[in-house]
DNA sequence: AGCACGCCGACT
DNA sequence: GTCGGCGTGCTC
């Protein structure tokens, strides 16, 4: 028998190897296997294929594999088939894939351990070696320190340069030896758990002749005979001690005379944490609620993949629908999987689904650790649990029979994974694992991304509309202020308008909280007229040209097109036209000097990194610690403090006017977003949005609270221009620490890209190479390649062969290429 | 990826 | 001989 192994690695190709005896019985597809790979390595891999002949070229010899990881396949036929398929789409290894969906805490970590062989005479084959190889000298006086370390600690103590030459020097001259050890990842805990060992009448019996002074002894077993259940089912020894005042030296005792047995039971740890919730019951459904459930378990009865946009504005009761065709699944004896951004991973989303769904539930948030991740892997995988919440990464649950996904915030970036590959947007994987497992998906939001609500228009996927809040509250009035006019009329050059300044004052005054948002992002320096509000923009891609100050030009950020700055504005001809990049540290100072009196909180990646520190600034805040908070998008989500009776979005223009043909979008999310926050409490709330482009349809659509009239608008610029979702876009990056070497690389890239599109896919458009809008991150230059083809296979493709040379992230003359389909951002 | 291997110029 | 810095190629 040989089993085909992919392996983590960047490589799209399995490895074969032979499988020993001892192993046939474990091994099936599925099943985590350790091998040797290479002349000193061990790796774990996946099982992907069995077959009775080796299957490989004559000439490459096989090796048996070293280890069975798993007595019970790891990834079910169906997990295998959906991994698979994201290597193919995001252009992955099979590996890879496989490895994203093996929850944190389960691997298994292979090391190499280093000790010294010699004991005598140790300090003369030092000083004969000091002068000929110092590195080597290093090393070993390193090993005399520390003793036998891994080969990673050694490698950190003494430096990476030359190393491994060293090292294999070392070796080869027989001083040191390294050695393979396994070190198990985390295990599950267990802890000693006590029973009776014989019937209940036979420990009856034997209290009796039990030493009168053996008073905590006799405790114990009536303790046990008291919990006594059929079955006779063990208790924790630890409980048992506590209600008996004693230790475990009378359960040993009790051992000894032979009337208890203790075994190692598995314990879970609690995700939920001690937290006990209340039931709660769930709600008499709207007309249009009900309508919607209708539908929906009429698709989950049928078992078709159907995919449905549940589209309904902030408040209009999605999550009540979730969760009552969740009902209808459990019924129907099936599973869901509910898929929520990350940052609506809190207290409060949790405390909502476990209060209806109790024990058959588990939530996996971040702040879990990997022995707790993985105990709740266990649980979904042996069916205890019936519906799993948690962010993209939930999608490769291993629910069993699964009925329904449901991916709520549809719209939200975070569903697509960039940094490890596979670069996969989970919504997707959700509807190709809804197509394997037969069924239904649902996809929540109240601003659907363009791609999803146009699947719905053409019928690909079931629209269902809540058009009405539950509580019928109207949603809060969104008062657009016209920056323009501010500079005109009022020469107020500040960041504040009047109107805004006065309403926080007023706030202040009566003892109510702000927020204010502003969007970070001032790397970016588009060229505005402050009069009119025109904003430059590229012919070809339209989106907003960046001025360099360097070159004293701008760039269009996807087709490097190069533009001189106009002198007055081209549509009032105004002189007023200026480069606006707004500094972050600038606004939070005038925040500071507009309002003195206040206490203001500032929330970034800056101050939210150290850990809990996210937490305890909105605790603080909804403490009333402080009375105004400033920050990004990152506040609009999952707030609700009902002492804010103000939001401001001190510039909707920088959101508008990314370099990113989905900024338009970006601006309108965000403003509904912060418009649904508001006003959630009797104390009523006002939105302000201050901006140069009042006449922007992304802004007055946010201000009417209407979603149509947004689609309507970006979807007719996405068709003109050939965006998604009328086409596939790809993007492809390439970054190092020497720009003319990236440069290079691209152009190299390009030649090759532009001959393949010639001969084989005319079809396709590739914009750049061009410097990426983040034109230099932790020292490393930033090129890219915005292609797109209303056929993905075709992008595809394209890329694969025209990176064959160097595949996807791989790092070649330290230039890395990073290949994105469909990638969320083109920053 | 991670490691070997080979090649080079530089230094001792 | 050794060191350090590359690029190249392979891993069943």
């Amino acid at each position: 028998m040989y089993a085909h192994i992919a392996f983590p690695l960047p490589i799209n190709q399995t490895f074969t190897y032979s499988l020993p005896e001892e192993f046939h019985s474990k091994a099936r597809l599925g099943v985590r296997v350790l091998a040797p790979f290479g002349e000193k390595r061990e790796l774990e891999g996946v099982i992907v294929k069995l077959t009775d002949t080796p299957e490989t070229p004559a000439h490459v010899e096989i090796k048996p594999i070293l280890d069975c990881l798993d007595d019970e396949p790891f990834f079910s036929s169906e997990l295998l088939q959906l991994t698979k398929w994201i290597s193919g789409y995001y252009l992955s290894s099979h590996g890879e894939a496989l490895k994203c969906a093996i929850p944190a805490g389960v691997n298994v970590i292979s090391r190499r351990k280093v000790e010294l062989l010699i004991s005598e005479g140790q300090n003369e084959i030092l000083t004969a070696l000091q002068k000929k190889a110092p590195r080597q000298t290093q090393i070993l006086k390193a090993l005399q320190k520390y003793g036998a370390i891994s080969v990673a600690q050694l490698k950190k103590r003494v430096g990476e340069r030359s190393f491994y030459t060293a090292l294999a020097q070392l070796e080869s001259k027989g001083l040191i030896r390294i050695s393979s050890e396994l070190k198990k990842g985390i295990k599950p805990k267990t802890a000693l758990a006590v029973r009776l060992a014989k019937s209940v009448a036979e420990i009856q019996e034997a209290l009796e002749s039990i030493s009168p002074r053996a008073t905590k002894q006799s405790q114990i077993l009536k303790i046990l005979i008291s919990e006594y259940r059929v079955g006779n089912s063990p208790m924790i020894a630890s409980e048992l001690t506590k209600r008996a005042g004693t230790n475990l030296n009378t359960i040993r005792a009790l051992g000894k005379k032979g009337l208890v047995t203790c075994e190692s039971i598995e314990v879970i740890r609690d995700p939920l944490g001690s937290e006990k919730f209340d039931s709660s019951r769930p709600l008499t459904p709207t007309p249009e609620q009900a309508y919607a459930l209708k539908e929906l378990i009429t698709a989950i009865e049928q078992n078709s993949p159907q995919v449905f946009l549940l589209h309904g504005v902030t408040g209009s009761g999605k999550t009540e629908v979730y969760m009552q065709v969740m009902v209808e699944v459990l019924k129907r004896g099936k599973r869901a999987i509910v898929l929520v951004p990350e940052i609506a991973l809190t207290p409060q989303t949790v405390a909502r689904f476990a209060s209806r769904f109790l024990s058959r539930i588990t939530v996996l948030h971040s702040q879990l650790s990997p022995g707790e991740r993985y105990d709740q892997w266990r649980r979904v995988k042996s069916g205890e649990v019936d519906i799993v919440v948690g962010p993209r990464s939930a999608i490769f649950a291993p629910v069993e029979n699964l009925g329904l996904i449901v991916i709520d915030e549809e719209h939200e970036t975070t569903y697509k994974q960039d940094e490890p590959p596979p670069r996969y947007h989970a919504r997707e994987v959700a509807i190709k694992r809804a197509e394997l497992a037969n069924c239904v998906v649902i996809l929540g939001s109240a601003t659907p991304s363009l791609e999803s609500y146009y699947k719905a228009t053409r019928g690909e996927y079931r629209l269902l509309n809540l058009k009405t809040r539950v509580d019928d509250i109207a949603m809060p009035p969104v008062e657009v202020i016209d920056m323009r006019v501010e500079l005109k009329q009022k020469n107020n050059r500040s960041i504040f308008s009047e109107r805004l300044r006065d309403a926080v004052e007023e706030r202040l005054r009566l003892g109510q909280q702000v927020i204010l948002f502003l969007n970070r992002r001032g790397f970016s320096t588009y060229v505005f007229c402050r009069e009119c509000g025109h904003v430059e923009r590229c012919e070809q891609c339209a989106i907003s040209l960046t001025y360099h100050f360097d070159t004293k030009l701008m760039v269009c950020h996807h087709c490097n097109r190069k533009y001189p700055p106009p002198k007055e504005c081209p549509d009032c001809f105004s002189p007023y036209i200026r480069y606006l990049g707004l500094g972050t540290q600038k606004v939070e100072m005038e925040i500071q000097k507009a309002f003195p009196a206040a206490k203001v909180a500032r929330m970034d990646t800056d101050t939210t990194t150290r850990k809990g520190a996210h937490k305890s600034i909105l605790e603080a805040f909804k403490d009333g610690e402080f009375d105004i908070l400033v920050g990004t998008q990152m506040i609009a989500k999952g707030l609700d403090f009902p002492n804010v009776t103000l939001v401001g979005v001190i510039n909707a223009d920088i959101a508008l006017n990314l370099p990113d043909f989905r900024s338009g979008e970006r601006a309108f999310n965000l403003i509904t977003q912060v418009a649904g926050r508001s006003g959630r409490s009797i104390l009523g709330g006002d939105v302000i949005v201050q901006t140069y482009n009042p006449d922007h349809y992304s802004i007055q659509a946010a201000q009417e609270h209407d979603y149509r009239r947004f689609y309507q608008e970006e979807v007719a610029l996405r068709k003109a221009l050939l965006y998604p979702p009328f086409s596939h876009a790809a993007s492809i990056l390439l970054r190092g620490e020497d720009e003319s070497l990236v440069i290079q690389t691209a152009n190299l890239l390009n030649e090759q890209m532009e001959t393949l599109k010639e001969s084989n896919f005319p079809e396709i458009q590739i914009r750049g190479p061009a410097p990426a809008p983040l034109a230099k991150v932790r020292n490393r230059y930033r090129w890219h390649f915005l292609l797109r083809c209303a056929d993905v296979k075709q992008l595809q493709e394209l890329i694969k062969q025209s990176l064959k040379t160097a595949p996807p992230s791989v790092n070649r003359g330290n230039v890395d290429v990073l290949a994105n389909i469909d990638p969320m951002s083109v920053l």
